[in-house]
DNA sequence: TTGAAAGCGCTACCAA
DNA sequence: TTGGTAGCGCTTTCAA
């Protein structure tokens, strides 16, 4: 490997010459100048970032720890993150962390001694020990959660009670009084609970009495095939479905068809996150879209803000949803 | 920041112990190392990893250069590789290309500046410069693909020649005769040319002189979708479609189902790759399963094995594919 | 405009 | 078992 030495010693300059004309930090005459860059591009030397780093105290690394990366809507941040972050002169370093708590916590471990500037936290929920930890170790974080009991971290979020709201008032211009939920676990999270509020309270003011919250297994496809017993059973007292998920409306779905039942004339189903099979099931499915892009590209530029000492940058950010209408609900009017 | 000299004058000894006693490296008197431990536990003292990588000259980073991280096979891979790196205590440095050859050469240079000691490629096709720039620049490098035309890299790939014959003999034994192929780009890449040469040879095996290759506009749902029509024109002609990637086989199956014609009654559609919504179409779709998790875990074991001087590490790797069979193909014997 | 030299935080060698 | 010290490759004063 060529060094800086190197380029010094073969164009007869001292190092700090070649580091002028390397960092374009102070002048250098032309001659000097053309001559460095002509054993530069002999040799093929690159700056060593490492050394680099060390002295001038800067990494220009982002650490991300994800839960789960075969999330696709995990993966679509990622890539904002990755592309936005790069536009800046970043790098990403990523961390899968599998719901391991011991996990993230060498992650982080891991991160700080890298010198990462900034840690990007993505998941639905992390352990109050990992943000205090992050809050301790770290200069700048970011956090991407619907779970968000702690205001303490500075974190981006998209408002899902309006979000849920919006899709019960569409389904309610629909003509359908008789609207079932269909949770993942309930309403253990703040995400589960935003939503459900959201669902509860535009029945409410629609003067909608009738209301009921089936709680699948989990959040997979599998767990919303499951469901579809339960609500074969309650078919022409309830007229629609809104599952919490895509993956679980396409799992109710696709059992109601096995069965010989039809979405929409038997029953309408909406679903949330606008997951690409969405398009692809058929019906196609009417949910609501999140910007994950969008909020990968959001989060890393407010983290890279922060990293360069811009006081004004927004510490909490709401990014808006997007309502799509397909085929899976029927007019009843 | 604390320091090592911190941690030495506040216990009272040379950084050099301090030094050992966080490596391990040189015996340390219990006394000392106890002292030693609690220093750094107060204050929280952790390593710097770049002052420990400009010595030692390991960075243990990995970089991955990947066209489109959105791909949810090449999130999968990802996945492995980082899971698997992890556990050796790689780090991985994720750089996203979007098929864009500059962007490729930047990411090449930076992550050698960064003192990277291996880099992964991960796409169908990385032109031909790049490759050079990587085995000029890069000590060690691994390469996935399906478009082998260049054997001077070391890489990993999966034999879609066979796999491609497999899922031909098999519909043949399930009494058809008369199946197309339904191609992306015709036969462009080195992937998409075995493929049809498995359909072609196992066709001629069987005496068989039907063969028919539709070529779709991209690899894509909408372009399966769009190939519907010239599939409905050969409707009783053809009685299997053979997709290269289950994502056309998809679209296709959509558009026949939206047009009225029931798979596998009218017409049997198998794809290829058994992406997750192949479960979820409905009839679910036989198609040909490719480990892409085992590719990514497989090939930064290798690429670690070679970093870490394993003479006997093998460097062109193809690993088994797997025939999921389910329900889209109608048994016509 | 240039060079010498200090020093970033650490490891590893040599002596004691 | 310990400490002193050179040096990894670079940036950045300070002087010239």
């Amino acid at each position: 490997m060529t060094t800086i030495k190197d380029v010094a010693r073969m164009s007869g300059v001292s190092i700090s010459t070649v580091s002028r004309v390397i960092n374009d930090s102070k002048p250098v005459s032309p001659e000097v100048r053309k001559r460095v860059l002509e054993v530069i591009e002999e040799t093929g030397y690159r700056p060593n970032e490492v050394a680099r780093s060390l002295v001038t105290r800067r990494s220009y690394l982002i650490g991300v720890i994800v839960n789960d990366l075969s999330n696709s809507y995990i993966a679509e941040m990622v890539k904002g993150i990755e592309e936005v972050g790069r536009m800046y002169n970043y790098d990403i370093l990523l961390c899968g962390s599998y719901y391991d708590r011991e996990a993230q916590m060498n992650h982080l471990s891991l991160l700080n001694r890298k010198q990462a500037e900034g840690i990007i936290l993505i998941g639905y929920h992390f352990d109050d020990e990992l943000i205090e930890a992050v809050k301790k170790n770290t200069k700048h974080s970011m956090y991407f959660t619907r779970d968000i009991k702690n205001d303490t971290i500075d974190h981006i979020s998209i408002n899902s009670f309006l979000a849920s709201a919006e899709m019960t008032k569409y389904l309610i211009g629909e003509g359908h009084s008789r609207i079932a939920f269909l949770s993942d676990f309930g309403e253990s999270s703040t995400h589960e609970h935003d939503k459900i509020k959201g669902y509860k309270e535009m029945l409410k003011e629609n003067n909608i009495n009738f209301s009921k919250v089936y709680v699948a297994e989990g959040r997979r496809y599998n767990d919303g095939y499951a469901m579809a017993t339960e609500v074969i059973k309650d078919l022409g007292n309830v007229t629609a479905v809104f599952c919490t998920n895509d993956e679980l409306a396409i799992g109710l779905i696709n059992h109601l068809f096995d069965d010989g039942y039809k979405v929409p004339d038997d029953i309408s189903v909406v679903g949330y996150g606008d997951y690409k099979e969405s398009q692809h099931v058929r019906p196609t499915l009417t949910t609501i879209s999140e910007p994950f892009y969008d909020v990968g590209a959001v989060t890393v530029r407010t983290l890279i803000k922060k990293i360069e000492g811009d006081k004004s940058a927004r510490t909490t950010i709401e990014l808006p949803y997007c309502f799509m209408e397909r085929n899976s609900v029927k007019n009843l009017n």
